[in-house]
DNA sequence: GTGAAAGCGCTAACAA
DNA sequence: TTGTTAGCGCTTTCAC
């Protein structure tokens, strides 16, 4: 007998008809309602699998208003710390029976912008996002009333999202403070995209220390980490500051000056201490053992999906939440500190 | 005047009155049809965004029977391997204007079918999947006729998907063949999930170049990398086999073995010659520096996807499609060679 | 406890 | 070139 006329797919109207209930008594199966008969139901759900029925989640949506779907945007995939916390997010919304969208952006404001545009288009009831933060970068007006959206990594000025965050500028200044704690006076701090929130935070906190301490400020920031050349380094840290320490802000950051290190002969620890803020793979097994402030980027990618579906069960108090985690100062041997055993 | 009755959302039935037009003139302005006038098409245009339209892609994909969507599952998305892999899978499906539902497995053949089941309720125009590969994980069943499915690492057996893949035997041989070129004779062969296809392979690899040589095989092999403690390391290493060169056949494998060589006391290349199946970040600036045999895991989430779209668009012949990648033995220190500079 | 009818926002036939 | 009429697969009134 000739079910849907649809080629492969069973609707719940076939599986209405082969139980010999109403639709929405097969609705109501489908859906877990209590108010049907047991055995109702056990005919159905029977039916339904010897069928091999699968919902449409789509039509489903549709109509309900809810896909089941949250968003996630984040500036790079590539980035340990990011792809952790979209492993949390994942997880998170797997045991709340959500299904993660994910866009990246890749630094690029207008990406991330559309990005935001084509999740709210599939009409995601959540949405987390890790934002690029320039001045060019607004997505808020594009965000509908009833949306929930947790931040993740930086805030968005002026907007009323939950968020999950580091104190980027106590870390950075506790991190620098331990390297003066070391008797290093010329401290370097190298960053990346210095006009964002993060980097600003780090330098601040940097700041901080070396005005406390009555000591020069030193930087080096670029744009892109393709102008960190072993050149700029050398001439950076060798002729025009001759630094007896270097404080990285971030992970790119680290893995070029790492590299512009060896290039030109510069021995970490012996000619030259060593910070990196971001905590990575085998930083334990580098020859020295890189210090680093650590970022817990699991819990980061945990907390805000817990954000995100609390304010989705709707069972939080309209006021903006922000959530600030806690960073550990790793130490090992590049900054100084000598490791027992 | 009001609009829809729906709360915050304008419908394209509103576009279509405050234009003065049809529903379906305004869906054809939307889809870009081109039989519109001119005038008309800009007229609509104009009201689409004043009144800030937004179309509904569950709407539209429930009546166009295609979601612009695709699907992916992996295994473990803190492997830098699968995060290259999927940020390159993003960035295909985006400028094909489609997005991606990410779903990971953890290893676990139930989480990867429901996954995979999950996916097929959001109507998914196409898959793509790193497989767990274990003889229970069979999806297979599950995946519906017209349904375009391309693996990412290993094939199914048995299944007419596209996949992309490298040649893991090969590699293997050929790179047991380099700490063989350096006179190590008792190499010994470390690897997690060794039931698994890529495992079997690499280790079947091995094999064939230790049987060519007329040496003994030593295998060390354990289901989860948790069991591989310094203990067990130190006991297979050193007593049971005197090693003279360790050859990890993966990721995790091999931070496994670099911690634990640590931990008791084995130099890399001074005591036991050493090769990773897999590259990673800072490979290069350890001391001595590893040598491993590199996949390009962006080029694999690449041409997954093109594979993937080619089927969407149906520009493709019907037969399967299988691009093997070629795989790069990077020389460093490690396994015995001297590095000029 | 169950069902009939309406309709979510859109596209596909078929007219005109 | 444009409009009318169905209807995608489901949930939601509101009735019984």
């Amino acid at each position: 007998m000739a079910l849907s006329k649809n080629p492969n797919s069973i609707t719940l109207v076939d599986v209405a008809r082969v139980s010999g209930v109403s639709l929405k008594t097969a609705s109501r199966v489908l859906n877990q309602e209590v108010s049907v008969r047991r055995a109702t139901a056990t005919k159905v759900r029977n039916v339904m699998s010897s069928l091999g029925y699968r919902p449409n989640e789509l039509a489903r949506g549709l109509k309900a208003r809810r896909s089941a779907t949250i968003g996630m945007i984040v500036k790079n995939l590539a980035d340990p710390f990011t792809s952790n916390a979209v492993k949390a997010v994942e997880e998170v919304a797997r045991a709340n029976g959500y299904i993660v969208i994910l866009a990246s952006s890749g630094w690029d404001p207008e990406v991330e912008r559309s990005g935001v545009e084509s999740l709210i288009r599939r009409q995601i009831d959540g949405l987390i996002i890790s934002p690029i933060g320039s001045p060019k970068s607004s997505f808020v007006d594009i965000v509908p009333p009833g949306l929930n959206v947790v931040t993740l990594d930086q805030p968005i000025r002026n907007a009323p999202f939950d968020s999950v965050m580091i104190d980027n500028r106590k870390s950075a200044k506790t991190a620098t403070q331990h390297l003066l704690n070391h008797g290093h006076k010329k401290i370097v701090a190298l960053s990346t995209r210095s006009q964002l929130y993060t980097s600003t935070e780090r330098i601040a906190g940097y700041r901080d220390a070396m005005n406390k301490a009555g000591l020069e400020v030193r930087t080096g920031l670029v744009e892109d980490e393709s102008s960190m050349t072993a050149d700029w380094l050398d001439q950076l840290i060798s002729k025009q500051h001759q630094a007896d320490a270097l404080f990285c802000m971030n992970w790119v950051c680290t893995m070029s000056a790492l590299r512009g290190m060896r290039q030109i002969g510069k021995r970490l620890k012996k000619d030259l201490a060593f910070l990196s803020f971001d905590d990575f793979d085998l930083a334990d097994m580098m020859k020295p053992s890189i210090s680093a402030v650590r970022q817990p980027s699991n819990i980061f990618g945990y907390e805000a999906a817990q954000l995100l579906f609390a304010r989705i069960r709707g069972n939080v108090a309209p006021k903006r939440r922000s959530i600030v985690l806690p960073t550990q100062l790793v130490l090992r041997e590049s900054c100084g500190c000598e490791l027992k055993g």
